[in-house]
Parts: structure tokens; C-alpha cells; sequence
DNA sequence: GACACTCTGGGACGCTTGTCCTATTTTCCT
DNA sequence: AGGAAAATAGGACAAGCGTCCCAGAGTGTC
């Protein structure tokens, strides 16, 4: 028995589909079968497909949103907390693996589909990307906090697209690697920076 | 006039089309359209939908083939032929702004879809990963060739994710020059190898 | 000129889709 | 307890889909 409105169940079983089977092919019939309703019943809580879409984002950023507030807290330095962003190759491994990562293929989709929320969808990145970067400009990074911020999704985005094209485990070990790497040099080129600078 | 067969248009057409539009949401009439034929026409090409969509990769990996070829030929070096395939994002770069990579693309696609032709989408993708292993022995990284292969593939893919995103120009320049640079370092890396082992 | 072949257009098919309507049940407030 | 509001089920709807069929047009061969 849940606690969960109909309608967060209904956000909650597209937000899945949307990511294992992509936007335009999963069905309303689809989502109705997951959560056990009829059809005819969702029209009381979405008025079209699109608003069901407009939900599903809208509850990625929310649950993004959390999770980047938790690494803020649990994160002792900056460096720590971009890791945590770069781990989530590791946590989210097994579905990146299988479905490839859920913001940068729903954007490719709605891209294509030239849909109205391109831009919703773009917030997502947004958000990491302002986050990075204002982990960026704390570890002493503030002239390149953004480049670095959008070098460093670009960078996950390509691991992520070819673990999923490869399953490759050991290329993602070696990607991950290679981003602890640069991370460390970035906090390392802050840091003499800072000194030549005194 | 043309002297393309019609089933060549058929593939051209529907090559562009999945490619700007995606594979699902592309139809028979679409691809009807723009070759000028009636749908009822298609079935004496082509069976099924499936049987185009494995002529469109099979035109892919042909040119892609054929375009790696030319780079053969045209590279003086192997870094010289590995930045030709990095270029690639300057020379479809307004088709990769709004469509993103046509390989990448397609192989999330078809893997969200489930599609039996997930495999063959994967070889183009094997295709450079064997073309630019080679680029990476020649240049004296016999070692780790495949490494930096997937490496390579995987910093273009997400500078293409991310410039379909964000369509910014200035991005794109800076993930060029920080390929070309890493470029200039496996081949210095490996001219000091060579030093070392003599 | 007759025949066999490939190619083409138009339309029918069964199915699924997103959308919408309505009658009925459930829930909640006073 | 009763009445208003919200929630639900089931089905109808037009449109679009991939698929398939068939009658004819075109083409080349003996």
C-alpha cells in the first residue's frame, strides 16, 4: 500500500519508461499497465502527453536537484564533491550500461522530435552544469569555472554514450580514471595559481 | 534527372530523414514524399521498415568507410589523419548542433527501441574504433592503441551531445583545441617511449 | 506483335496511437 | 447522513502507422 497520489505514481512509471524505452515510444497504455489504471482515467490528471512530459522533467530536476544537495553536505571539499558527480558513472552504472544516460538521451530525443520542451529538458543540464561550476569556482577556479563545468559534462556524456554502445566495464574504469586525473590537476593548477599569484 | 536506381533514393532519403527526425519517427509516407514515390511502391524495394533501416546503416558504414579511406590517402601522419577525424565536428558541425552525431544518435535510439539491428548500429562505431586504433599504432602507441581509440570516440561523442544541446560555438572550439592538444601528447608521449627503449 | 518481367500507384487491412466523453464509484466536507 | 467534488473505468473517436494486395504501366526479349 502507497502513501504516493495517483499522480506521482503516474509521473514516477513515465519517468522510468521515458528513460528505458525513450519519450515518443512509450504509450499511454504503457504507463496505465505499469501503474494500474485505465486509459481513460489519465486524462483527470494530464491533459496531454506533453504534460506528462513537462512532469517527468520537472521531477528529474527536482530529484537532481536533491541529490546535488546531498553532495554539498557530504562532500567535505569541492574536489570531493565533483567526484561525486563523476561517480555517477558508477552508481547509475548498470542502467547507463543499458539505457545510456537519461539527460543526455532525452534531450537527443526531443531534439530530433523538435519538441516543445527542448528547452525543459536543457535546464537538466543546466543544472549540473551550474552546480559544476560553482564547484569549480570554489576549488579556486573562478576565471574557467564554466568551461571547466561543460568540459567536464562533455566528458561524462561520452563515456556514457559509449557504455552504453560497448558495455564495456573496463573502459569505463579507465574513463573514470582518466576524469579523477584531470580533476586533480585542475585543483592542482588552482592551487599555483594561487601561489604565483601571492 | 537522376541515375540513381530508386532504391539508392529510397536509402539516401531515408538516411536524412532517421538521421534528422529519428529512426521511429520517421514514416513510409515521410520517406515517400520526399523520393516522390506511393507507399505501396515500397514493398518491392523493401520487405520492412527493419530491411531499410539495415540498408541506412550499411550506407553509413560504406561512406564512413570510404570518407576514412580518403583520409588515408589525404594525411600525410597518422596525428595529421587523427585530426581529421576530430574535424569532423567543425565540418557537419551545424548538422551535429541540431542533430546531434548521426552514429550516436542512432545507437541510443535503436538501443532504448530494443532493435534487432542494435549491432549493426554498433559497427560504425567499430568502425572508427578500428580505423583511429590503427591511426593510434602507427603513431607508436602499439600498446594502448584501442585505449585511446575509445578514448577519442568518447570525447567526441559527448562534445557532440553537448554542442546539440547548447549549440555554442565557442564550446566546440575549446573541446577542439583540448583534443588537439591530447592528440599532440600521445604523440610526444610515444616519441619519448621510443627514446627511452633505445 | 506477344510474352514475361519489373516497376508503379492506389487503396484496403488491422492495429495502435493520443484524445475525449460519459456514466459510475469513491472520497471528503459539513 | 447527504451532497458536492474528485477519481475512475470503459469505450468511442479520428488519425496515423506498417503491411499487404492487385490491377495496370512500362520495358526488354524472342
Amino acid at each position: 500500500m502507497s502513501t504516493k497520489t495517483t499522480r506521482a505514481e503516474i509521473v514516477e512509471a513515465a519517468d522510468d519508461l521515458f528513460y528505458r524505452q525513450g519519450f515518443e515510444h512509450t504509450s499511454f497504455a504503457d504507463i496505465a499497465t505499469v501503474v494500474g489504471i485505465s486509459r481513460g482515467n489519465f486524462y483527470h490528471h494530464f491533459k496531454s502527453k506533453d504534460e506528462i512530459l513537462d512532469a517527468v522533467i520537472e521531477k528529474r530536476i527536482v530529484d537532481r536537484q536533491s541529490m546535488m544537495e546531498r553532495w554539498e553536505i557530504e562532500g567535505a571539499s569541492p574536489e570531493e564533491r565533483i567526484r561525486r558527480f563523476i561517480d555517477i558513472l558508477i552508481v547509475n552504472g548498470e542502467k547507463i550500461k543499458r539505457y545510456g544516460c537519461p539527460i543526455g538521451t532525452l534531450t537527443s530525443e526531443l531534439a530530433k522530435l523538435n519538441h516543445a520542451a527542448q528547452g525543459e529538458a536543457n535546464r537538466l543540464f543546466t543544472l549540473f552544469r551550474t552546480w559544476l561550476r560553482r564547484q569549480f569556482a570554489a576549488l579556486g577556479r573562478e576565471d574557467d569555472a564554466d568551461e571547466l563545468a561543460m568540459h567536464l559534462l562533455a566528458r561524462s556524456q561520452g563515456a556514457a554514450t559509449l557504455a552504453n554502445a560497448y558495455q564495456d566495464d573496463a573502459f569505463i574504469a579507465r574513463e573514470l580514471e582518466s576524469m579523477y586525473a584531470w580533476l586533480k590537476d585542475c585543483a592542482a593548477g588552482a592551487s599555483k595559481r594561487e601561489t604565483a599569484a601571492m
